[in-house]
RNA sequence: GCCCCGUUAGCUCAGUCGGAUAGAGCGCUGGAUUCCUAAUCCAGAGGCCAUAGGUUCAAAUCCUGUACGGGGCACCA
């Protein structure tokens, strides 16, 4: 309909003005709703763009406009109004155009025709040195999310998890594991102050034990006591008791580490699974640093790569890149001066690789304290002379939990964080993933924890699941077939609820399409909450199953358009539209 | 010090490409149920869109300054 008026206009305006020269191919035209139903259904600001180079008053330029439109069945008045806008008005069938197309669309109404792009969302990425705590929830939920509706955009979408099992932090998580693997042989060993402190290492050394029994381990007195003297430097000592039970494991010592490995990943895909979160990329970091024959890995190669490009230098022992001349505050550091690679090195390598990929769009969620970590890498893709435009960075703000209106605490350090398989077991998968995604990413989010429990309309999403059971039931009710639902008499939805409820699910497919490509999937949440709202509304003012059968028809088939809507919206937040409630 | 993000009703927050009289929920006040799920709905009160300029026919929206709040600035990951 929009596109329909908009080239009406086009051609009154080439007719009326085409001679002036600032009316040219990319001229463009835009057609709004109208909020005021007095102003009509839909209106054109165009009067008011072209007084300023027509020189002229705005209101006559749209009244010549005006006089010009020819109106038929669909758009059957044309006003001018305000300062100059020209408003149209819609005939009442025409409003049910959209029901329709919903009938025939079914689960692929929004849904938006391939672009043959393919898009590349890396999220979550936790270490994985032990489970997922709610601090990941955020992230988690706003990535899987963003891939269903870029999926539903038309998009290509591969969604991945960058494992960082590369480097000291895996050290010390091998360490942890071994001494509590040795505290089920002899309950007088220290577990290491910088260590992992978290109960899950215990089960996992008890799944060690179950493989190998006690070969891994040995009473060693040198171990035990390096545990009980604590260094006055920690970084120190903990460097230490690695490199003690590493000598004295040395080949077993990878065993140790890649069992600690295993068994947290898996940990951690079992509570995304639960969390209806699914990877079908996971990306090792430890890769990176393999080579094949006399080949570079990938690390080295990058690092070669931005050093033929002249922006690799060495200093006081370290490898330094010059991302200060390409936007970053300062130079950083790819190769520290004790011969290890930094995180950043890694990230360098893996970041070409996504490229080297073919993606046209590579997506990064990022926790918001990572924000001034992206200039530097930026600066390496522009380095290497990869299209930087094509890297996104989604910053997520961190989540209170507010329980019984306080905010709930948590400290990382002691171990006592809440685990997110806590949190899905205290309010449910789907309420915690609504809850995520309620907000704008970049925004601090409170989440209340009592509401997300609550069985009632201030919980948003009990509201909207509570809608579409609502119309289920009426349906099943009517004993009506909704594939035998009529759309011959739509022009008996005429009461002002009615209209509006068409136009709410006429902004559905715009709505997708501007939430996929400005990376905002709390605008569902918003939309949904704002169709189950009129819906109630219309609920308490009209019977549905009355006498006259045409009426009755039209009616559910109404109803049957909003309950395919909250569908399909939900399913892009991947939560359930339940039948009954 | 530098860099991000924010500031909209008492509270929590939406606000599309800049459009006509700025929206919702909670809370507050008052109402609705012989009837398809009251797990709901209706009505009322409540606003200097932090602040000062600028751009524009038109600014909560774009630009600049200021104030306040949150976060970030490693040879950590």
């Amino acid at each position: 309909m929009k596109e329909k008026i908009k080239e009406s206009l086009y051609s009154i305006i080439i007719d009326l003005y085409g001679s002036s020269e600032f009316i040219h191919d990319e001229f463009e035209i835009s057609i709004q709703d109208n909020k005021e139903k007095e102003y009509g259904d839909l209106a054109s600001n165009v009067a008011l763009v072209l007084a300023k180079p027509l020189k002229r008053n705005p209101r006559e330029i749209a009244e010549e406009i005006k006089i010009k439109f020819i109106t038929d069945k669909e758009i059957v008045k044309v006003d001018v109004a305000g300062p100059g806008f020209i408003n149209f008005f819609l005939s009442k069938e025409s409003h049910g155009a959209i029901l329709k197309d919903i009938s025939i669309q079914k689960n692929n109404f929004g849904k938006i025709e391939s672009n043959n792009q393919k898009v590349l969302i890396e999220y979550v990425s936790s270490n994985p040195t032990g489970p997922l705590h709610v601090g990941h929830g955020r992230g988690a939920v706003f990535g899987s999310v963003l891939s269903r509706l870029l999926k539903e955009a038309g998009f290509q979408v591969d969604e991945e998890y960058y494992v960082n099992d590369f480097g000291r932090q895996m050290n010390i998580l091998s360490a942890s594991l071994w001494i509590r693997y040795a505290q089920l042989f002899d309950k007088n060993i220290k577990m290491l102050n910088n260590g992992y402190q978290g109960d899950y290492l215990i089960a996992i050394a008890q799944n060690l034990k179950k493989f190998r029994s006690d070969e891994l381990y040995e009473d060693d007195e040198e171990i035990k006591s390096l545990l009980e003297n604590e260094n006055e430097d920690a970084e120190k000592h903990t460097d230490e008791v690695i490199e003690s039970i590493k000598s004295k494991l040395s080949d077993e010592f990878s065993y140790v580490r890649d069992f600690a490995l295993r068994e947290i990943l898996e940990l951690i895909k079992e509570d995304l699974l639960e969390f209806g979160v699914e990877h079908n990329h996971w990306f090792s970091e430890s890769a990176l640093y393999k080579s094949e024959l006399h080949d570079l890995s990938k690390v080295d190669q990058s690092i070669e790569e931005l050093s033929s490009k002249g922006f690799v230098y060495e200093k006081e022992g370290a490898i330094w890149f010059k991302s200060s001349e390409l936007g970053d505050d300062k130079d950083r550091v790819l190769k520290r001066g004790n011969g290890e690679f930094t995180y950043f090195a890694s990230d360098v390598a893996y970041h070409l690789d996504k490229y080297d990929r073919g993606y046209d769009r590579i997506i990064n969620i990022w926790g918001s304290d990572h924000h001034g970590y992206l200039p530097r890498v930026k600066a390496a893709m522009e380095a290497s002379k990869k299209n930087v435009e094509k890297l996104e960075v989604v910053f997520i703000q961190f989540a209170n939990l507010i329980r019984a209106g306080k905010k709930v605490t948590m400290s990382t350090r002691s171990g006592k964080f809440i685990t997110l398989k806590e949190l899905i077991e205290e309010v449910t998968s789907e309420a915690a993933r609504f809850f995520y995604i309620n907000r704008k990413a970049d925004q601090h989010l409170d989440f209340d924890l009592d509401l997300a429990k609550e069985q009632s309309k201030d919980n948003p999403l009990y509201y909207i699941q509570y809608a579409h059971a609502r119309i289920c039931s009426v349906l099943r009710k009517s004993k009506a077939r909704e594939e035998e639902l009529n759309t011959s008499e739509l022009g008996l939805l005429d009461s002002n609820k009615e209209i509006e409820i068409q136009k709410i699910l006429k902004q559905y497919p715009p709505l997708i399409e501007r939430a996929a490509l400005a990376s905002e999937p709390h605008l569902i949440c918003y939309y949904l909450k704002d169709l189950a709202s009129i819906f109630h509304s219309y609920y308490n003012t009209e019977k549905f199953i009355v006498e006259d059968q045409k009426l009755m028809n039209s009616r559910l088939f109404l109803l049957s358009g909003v309950k395919q809507v909250i569908c399909n919206g939900l399913t892009i937040l991947g939560i359930n539209a339940p039948h009954e409630m």
